[in-house]
DNA sequence: TATAAATCCGAGTAAAAAACTCGGTCAAGG
DNA sequence: CCTTGACCGAGTTTTTTACTCGGATTTATA
């Protein structure tokens, strides 16, 4: 029952271009740095991205990653949907008579993810940091 | 973000020994037979269930399992935490700036899961397989 | 025009988890 | 005493996940 790196690195590398929409294209390598993961793997991650039209590249030195639509117009949906494909809480195929179970399970995890913009994102993500301030 | 065969197994199992809860114990061998399942495997699934006291074994010639408790008292969420350990939607230490929406999934599966009793699954099985006479 | 910083691309691999399998011991009824 | 069926622990196979690797291509700038 788990979100794979897939999805959750996919959230993340959106929430971290969302959070700097209006400025220049920003390569991965920064984004691999900030969060600590491999700049190889985060290519495999936002190919599928920027096929879906949710991101654009821009090549060459200088270049790297914008969004391609507004941060309140993605949503957690659209990234995890595009990196793990449906969400499907048992093998499409198996007919154990508790679909009626497993269809609500689906649909109540999808209504989760399509209510939440990285607009939405970003600002939890602002919450839970700045918190850190009020332990100091 | 699936379920895995244990706990959908888990729950097959237990919507099986519900159907028949006013008898005499159903050995295992049976179910797997009904349900297509390997019986090795069954045991594997139930005996966790066994000692989380859902069921009750009966050794022997004659013997098999019966649920521990009234239908209406099992819950699909108590299968599967048996069986899956806890609905974990992302590896617990990760902190990612995302809590908030782990969180909140983590907590609708949990909802659902813990809003469906044997009852209600046998019901919705029986449900299902009626549908068919229709069809005829 | 050379160089360096990037994206782009496909394949390969190592580790972990899932899904069983196997071989046997123990208990109880007939 | 034989058969049925629970009980137990280890081993194996398969699948999935999570990467790694080696390059080719593009483009701003010195």
């Amino acid at each position: 029952m788990k979100i794979s790196t897939k999805g959750r690195y996919g959230l993340m590398l959106l929430v971290d271009l969302a959070a700097n929409e209006c400025g220049s294209p920003i390569p991965l390598k920064s984004i691999a740095d900030r969060q600590g993961l491999s700049e190889h793997y985060l290519e495999q991650l936002i190919a599928p991205l920027r096929n879906a039209g949710f991101v654009k590249s821009v090549r060459g030195a200088y270049g790297g990653y914008v969004l391609a639509k507004g941060k309140r117009e993605i949503t957690a949906a659209d990234v995890i949907l595009t990196l793990e494909g449906p969400i499907e809480v048992v093998d499409a195929q198996v007919s154990d008579g508790l679909e009626e179970l497993w269809d609500t399970l689906r649909g109540q995890i999808l209504q989760v993810l399509e209510s939440v913009t990285l607009q939405d994102l970003l600002d939890m993500k602002q919450r839970s940091e700045g918190s850190y301030m009020y332990y100091i």
